[in-house]
DNA sequence: AGCACGCCGACT
DNA sequence: GTCGGCGTGCTC
């Protein structure tokens, strides 16, 4: 009997073999339901090997073959079979996580039909007499299927309207066999793109296209370009070119980006099929997108981070917008990052890959400045939006009112008086951080993580940030009894009890996770702002990203100084960012806007050069700091996180792991493989977990990826005989965005 | 990761 | 006397 050797979507670096009853038939790549244990699992066939390491008795027979081929194309197998290696996830866990989640279930991987709903003579009847009249929403939707059935599960009418028509027999469903017809062949005669809609370029943008179209094959290209700067349109007509040829396109977008806006764009440019792929799409519908892109029937795919493992049948370009966009990281299960796999990809496949961004990330710029990307500038704004005008307070001269200056308050108050809208960022949720004793420093911290409770007024309560426990508000000092209890610091609840009592006549919309915790609520508060219903915006970092208010003139970043200071060296970069895009909303059109950062370090070199200088410069300075300072991207880093109830423990297996490297850099003759800690992380306690980390760093990512290969082999030490000791919980993250 | 087995506290 | 808490160990 043949033996299946298959990748199960388990945390364990090793494969299971299972033999084939002789009536199956398989092929690499295949999925197969095998029993694990007590269990039925899904797994992939990776190799069909002559012999198992064990003995045949002891293997467990296939109970069922899914596929008649491969559910990876031989592109995307290769790919994740390389991401698998670079981050060190086990394959199973890797190509598993690849597949939409019906497939991931056991569901057939080829379209066999769908079900439309189809209109009844019945149903005619009611249209003509009009009986529905009451029933507007099931009027349209009959109407609409006067033009041609529509699909069940994805339209625009909701699951109720359809059954009530069903109900009263006025639609019934019909199954439709798909044959699957590539986009060409459905395009016809017409254009791929709409020609009308297209916008003229500037001298600059066409420039820049021309050098885009110019490249055969594989390249990576970072187009630089202002907000406003008309980017999406350089997105566009390359895509509408690469189109012409025949070839599918790939659109990756950050988690909050993709706005209906956006995809409208999108839709109204071309003619060609296009799905989407974002938080809000059903499985049902991810699966479709599947295999439509597989089948040649859809031609672009917009999507989030996982949109990349969309298997297409002819790729041509992938389109990263917001390049520095952290989403595009992985957080938790194997770590990708989606941008860089990308690249990866694009090499692979030999083809183009545009990344687009007004603040791109540090990683990119030095990857322009090796020569591994090709820049591509776009320096002029395409509207007639002014510059806006940037100011620093230093708040070591100013009198504060609740964390704002005195002169933060007066051109709140100017901006207000012209009818303009105010917009405060502030990245702390809650009234007030910390609350204190005012005798004896005691400070209310949270039991489960050794952090400092927020103080929640409205709510009443004290609340950790980092789990979700939360008690109530104690009266009295928990070690000296004293009831002098004070707070300390600044949230957005109370930035906004401080501004309603000094701007009692106008609306304030505070936006955050408290805020918006209910259903709908963001919706409203974004149309009170529209409206003008609100004038004085408070947010966090939700209110940065794919908002636009037209009306407002004035933005503040209210604490700067905890981003110019943090133990994360990406912090500065991520302000930075913060502050081009603020930028880039404040004044539109002929408005003019102000951005005003409080802090009480205005002589700092990086504000200094972000203000005065820009983005650019900002990132150069930061770059030659991180060169200096051996930091990325000018060094590689991979980051093992151990987590256990007992500290002790998972600081021992941590320093097991930095054991093993210590020998690997004699042994091997790195010296230069710094191994920084075993040190408790930054949440040194979390959720009642004691958690520790392990990092690990060198100028080469070759040779870290050689140090990280050499330990998983290393048959006494790894990752899998570690983890045995089930009471410690063990991570490893190469590239880390942040080292928590 | 899941799931079962196993050994100790509050309940019909 | 049991129900169920989650610590421990295994999965071809």
């Amino acid at each position: 009997m043949k033996i299946v050797r298959v990748a199960l979507a388990v945390p364990l670096m090793r494969f299971f073999d299972y033999l084939l009853p002789l009536d199956m038939a398989v092929d690499v790549g295949v999925r197969v339901q095998v029993p694990f244990g007590p269990q039925k699992r899904i797994g992939i066939v990776v190799a069909l090997p002559e012999q198992s390491d064990l003995p045949v008795e002891q293997l467990k027979a296939v109970q069922a073959v899914l596929d008649e081929q491969s559910v990876f194309t031989p592109e995307l197998w290769h790919l994740l079979n390389w991401a698998a290696n670079y981050y060190q996830a086990p394959l199973g866990e890797v190509l598993l996580s690849a597949l939409p989640t019906k497939l991931r279930n056991g569901e057939s991987a080829v379209q066999k039909s769908k079900t439309l709903w189809n209109l009844t003579a019945l149903g005619a009847q009611a249209l003509q007499s009009g009986e529905l009249k009451k029933a507007k929403k099931q009027q349209d939707a009959l109407q609409a299927l006067t033009i041609s059935p529509l699909e069940k599960g994805n339209n625009e009418f909701g699951v109720a309207i359809w059954s009530a028509l069903k109900a009263k027999q006025f639609i019934e469903e019909q199954e439709q066999i798909i044959t699957p017809i590539h986009w060409q062949e459905a395009l016809g005669e017409l254009p791929v793109a709409k020609a009308e809609n297209r916008l003229k370029l500037n001298q600059q943008q066409a420039l820049a296209l021309t050098k885009l179209l110019f490249q055969q094959g594989f390249a990576a290209f970072l187009l630089d370009g202002v907000t406003g700067s008309g980017k999406t349109e350089i997105y566009l007509q390359l895509i509408e070119e690469t189109l012409k040829k025949g070839k599918q396109v790939l659109v990756l977008v950050p988690e909050i980006g993709l706005t209906p806006q956006t995809v409208q764009r999108f839709m109204a440019r071309f003619n060609v099929p296009i799905d989407v792929l974002h938080s809000n799409v059903n499985d049902t519908q991810r699966l479709q997108a599947w295999q439509r892109a597989r089948t040649a029937q859809s031609a672009v795919i917009i999507g989030t981070r996982s949109a990349l493992f969309t298997p297409f049948s002819d790729l041509g370009l992938i389109v990263i917008d917001e390049e520095h966009d952290a989403s595009f990281k992985q957080q938790d299960g194997w770590r990708y990052h989606a941008r860089d796999l990308a690249v990866v990809y694009a090499k692979q496949l030999d083809i183009p890959v545009l990344m687009g961004s007004a603040t791109p990330s540090l990683e990119s710029l030095n990857n322009v400045q090796q020569g591994k990307y090709q820049a591509i500038l776009l320096s002029k704004r395409a509207g007639q939006a002014q510059a806006v005008q940037s100011q620093l307070i230093d708040l070591k001269t100013q009198n504060m009112v609740n964390g704002l200056s005195v002169a933060l308050l007066k051109k709140m108050e100017a901006h207000l008086q012209k009818g303009n809208q105010v917009l405060l960022f502030l990245n702390r949720r809650g009234f007030a951080p910390v609350l204190l004793c005012h005798e004896c420093g005691w400070i209310a911290t949270c039991s489960h993580c050794d952090k400092p409770l927020t103080y929640h007024q409205q709510q009443r309560v004290m609340r950790c940030h980092h789990c979700s426990s939360q008690r109530p508000i104690p009266r009295q000092c928990g070690d000296c009894g004293s009831t002098h209890l004070v707070t300390t610091g600044l949230g957005t609840e109370q930035l906004e009890q401080t501004l309603q009592e000094r701007f009692p006549q106008y609306g304030i919309a505070r936006i955050d996770r408290d805020s918006t915790a209910r259903k709908g609520k963001l919706e409203s508060y974004l149309s009170d702002i529209h409206q003008g219903k609100s004038q004085i915006l408070i947010g966090t970092q939700m209110l940065a990203k794919g908002h636009h208010f037209p009306d407002v003139t004035l933005v503040a970043l209210v604490n700067v100084d905890s981003s110019l200071f943090s133990v994360d060296f990406r912090a500065e970069e991520r302000l930075a960012q913060l502050y081009v895009q603020v930028a880039g909303r404040a004044g539109r059109a002929e408005k003019q806007g102000e951005v005003v950062l409080q802090t009480h370090y205005p002589d700092h070199p990086l504000l200094q050069r972000l203000l005065h200088d820009g983005y650019a410069a900002f990132a150069n300075e930061t770059l030659k700091m991180r060169q200096t300072m051996g930091l990325p991207p000018f060094s590689s880093q991979a980051l093992f996180k151990a987590q256990s109830r007992q500290s002790a423990e998972a600081e021992q297996s941590l320093s097991q792991i930095a054991e093993f490297f210590y020998q690997w850099k004699v042994a091997k003759n790195q010296p230069h493989l710094q191994i920084l800690g075993v040190m408790p992380a930054p949440f040194a306690k979390k959720a009642d977990q004691y958690r520790w980390q392990l990092l690990l760093q060198h100028s080469s990512r070759q040779i870290l990826q050689h140090a990280l290969r050499d330990f998983q082999h290393h048959s006494a030490c790894n990752l899998d005989e570690l983890r045995k000791n089930g009471k410690v919980r063990l991570n490893l993250d190469v590239d880390p965005q942040d080292l928590s």
